[in-house]
DNA sequence: CGGGATCCGTTACGATACTG
DNA sequence: CAGTATCGTAACGGATCCCG
């Protein structure tokens, strides 16, 4: 494991630059916050990472404790967040609304998955208060498959298919992209860039309060 | 002024490292947080960032819009924030949070100038509700000044004397960090790793109170 | 002395190829 | 699938020099 440059300053920013500033690094960790994955879904979701260079930040978030790696089936290893490398949730929901407003030139491409989806969405949806709500959904973003559950007023949310979700949202991640920036109303996402599709009845008006509060979220200037 | 690397994803957290992700970039960001700064302040509160180094990272800064340079007095150039740029406060103080858990080795050293304290109070501040305190103090952080105000339920800290300040505190910064890092008390710090000097009698209570407060944001697990 | 620019050795990154 | 190995290139770090 190549060591990473290290600012070496007391100062708790510098020292939490110095675990997770490096290149990638933090796209590495956006992505493990939607659920434990392996080497290649990582590699795929941050679209071109060398192979080299995603071993090298694997190895140097293990041993800082951020991350653990354990056997899954057949031989393929499993990379899943500890409770610490957990906390990193919020620096990047606050990345995530600065990088929002920051303009996007044209020759920017979709993630190769959208794990980052789940990483956003559930890190807004933990922001909110929400009491008295109960609900499994899942969304399809590009035919992606995201778990979205809220209960006792806890949200989380994975990549991967729910089991038995109460609703099904269909959309795109473009869409997405543009309720989140305030591009397109929460309404206008609602109609006419997403397909809803029921199997709990009464359960979409909850569903429909959640994706509001969600949304919300990146609404604050 | 050398192209940093982008990602090119359209992941709002990707926009945003692509815009602040740079190596020293947020470092350069936390001290302009605690106001306009000088080329040399800025040189002085990175400990040993090169000059290159600096002058591109500026650049930047400012060709993206986060940033402005002006003429100060006698040829000195004045960096400071705009109202885009000062959106990165929470992510500096989210960073913040997460840093203070980190292990901090002994080799560490203090940064050159506090202008950080400043950065990390005032953004501590700004997440507290303080709705009926109108208060000036002056931090004496290890002998430099910074000056916090608190007044219509907005809060602000910045870097330097205040002026007629209610209230003086002189601390340290190892007793700042260790009351963040909770391995010591609010009542230890204010009693014994503190002296405080009360120039408007009364105002004591109040500003016992914003310490209180700012610092149990540092609190929360 | 503040505010850089220039140069150059070192280190990390990125792409490709290769292996268990 | 899950990495390791190699190597050219780009960014960083330190020093020196320049200019008002």
């Amino acid at each position: 494991m190549a060591k990473s440059r290290s600012y070496r300053l007391l100062c708790p920013i510098a020292r939490g630059l110095d675990a997770i500033g490096d290149r990638w690094t933090l796209l590495i960790l956006r992505d493990l916050h939607a659920g434990p994955a392996r080497f290649t879904d990582l590699q795929t979701g941050l679209t071109g990472i060398a192979a080299n260079l995603l071993t090298d930040r694997l190895a140097k978030l293990t041993q800082d404790g951020l991350m653990t790696k354990s056997d899954g089936q057949h031989g393929a290893a499993l990379y899943q967040l500890t409770d610490r490398g957990r906390r990193t949730r919020d620096i990047l929901f606050e990345l995530a609304l600065f990088g929002g407003g920051q303009p996007a030139p044209e020759d920017r491409v979709k993630p190769g998955n959208l794990r980052t989806v789940a990483t956003t969405l559930g890190a807004a949806a933990a922001r909110t208060a929400l009491p008295d709500v109960g609900i499994t959904a899942e969304l399809r973003v590009d035919g992606e498959a995201i778990s979205l559950t809220v209960r006792d007023g806890a949200a989380e949310a994975t990549y991967g298919s729910a089991t038995q979700p109460d609703v099904v949202l269909d959309t795109s991640y473009d869409a997405l992209l543009k309720v989140s920036e305030g591009e397109i109303t929460l309404m206008d996402f609602a109609t006419t860039h997403s397909s809803i599709q029921v199997n709990t009845p009464g359960k979409d008006q909850q569903f429909m309060q959640v994706m509001q509060q969600i949304l919300e979220q990146f609404q604050q200037v």
